[in-house]
DNA sequence: TTGACATGCAACCAAAGAGTTGCATATTGG
DNA sequence: CCAATATGCAACTCTTTGGTTGCATGTCAA
């Protein structure tokens, strides 16, 4: 329901690159996904824990150690309800700006 | 190409805000689209800076009016070739997360 | 049991973001 | 021409964010 989380979550291009690399190869490990970040892993905790608060990952603790797991659904839902909506009116709004383009002279 | 500009836009409800009164009424001027807004005058430009900075908004000039039109490729972009790739893996995703979860015990 | 490993927590910092106010500029209508 | 309108520009404030460092905690393996 409140898409705001979701879109800050993907406002970083590095949040992004850690669900890209939840996407190749998923349940990876926080030190696992450190390596290839150039930041402390710290940082990148901070920002698996956006992730996680914006339920794009889901969390499995297995020991000492904190497994994380791609949750696409979130994403989905917003392409459907949100970006859908900029599908329909595209024909249209292109022609609204052409009719505006050429309005005067 | 560069995807990051469009989500920063993205990332604020305020600019989602506008985009989505864009989509009703295309071409509207920056008065009339501060109407509703719970800012300044100012605040809203700022915002339709960044929005067209990012390419969701283009603008063409008439007299001393402003007039601002919705470009949805960006978004239909993004929706495509980014969003995208979360569908694919969807399921597998799922049935990982589930065989995770039940690893132990 | 103990050292090494995986992670968490908290304080701190610098930069970016969202908003404000004040003033300048350009266009229109009377 | 002039006043009102529509917008731009710039400086400033406050908060958020992305990152750091230092230390604490919990788990595994020899």
């Amino acid at each position: 329901m409140d898409d705001d989380p979701v879109f800050k979550a993907l406002a970083d291009a590095s949040r992004r690159r850690l669900l890209d690399r939840l996407r190749k190869k998923n349940g990876q490990t926080l030190n696992a996904l450190c390596r290839g970040m150039e930041m402390s892993r710290q940082a990148v905790a901070k920002h698996l824990l956006l992730l996680e608060e914006a339920n794009l990952v889901a969390v499995k603790w297995d020991g000492r150690e904190k497994l994380h797991f791609l949750n696409p659904v979130p994403i989905n839902e917003i392409a459907e309800r949100w970006i859908g909506k900029f599908d329909l009116p595209r024909v249209s709004a292109l022609a609204d700006l052409k009719q505006a383009l050429e309005k005067r002279r």
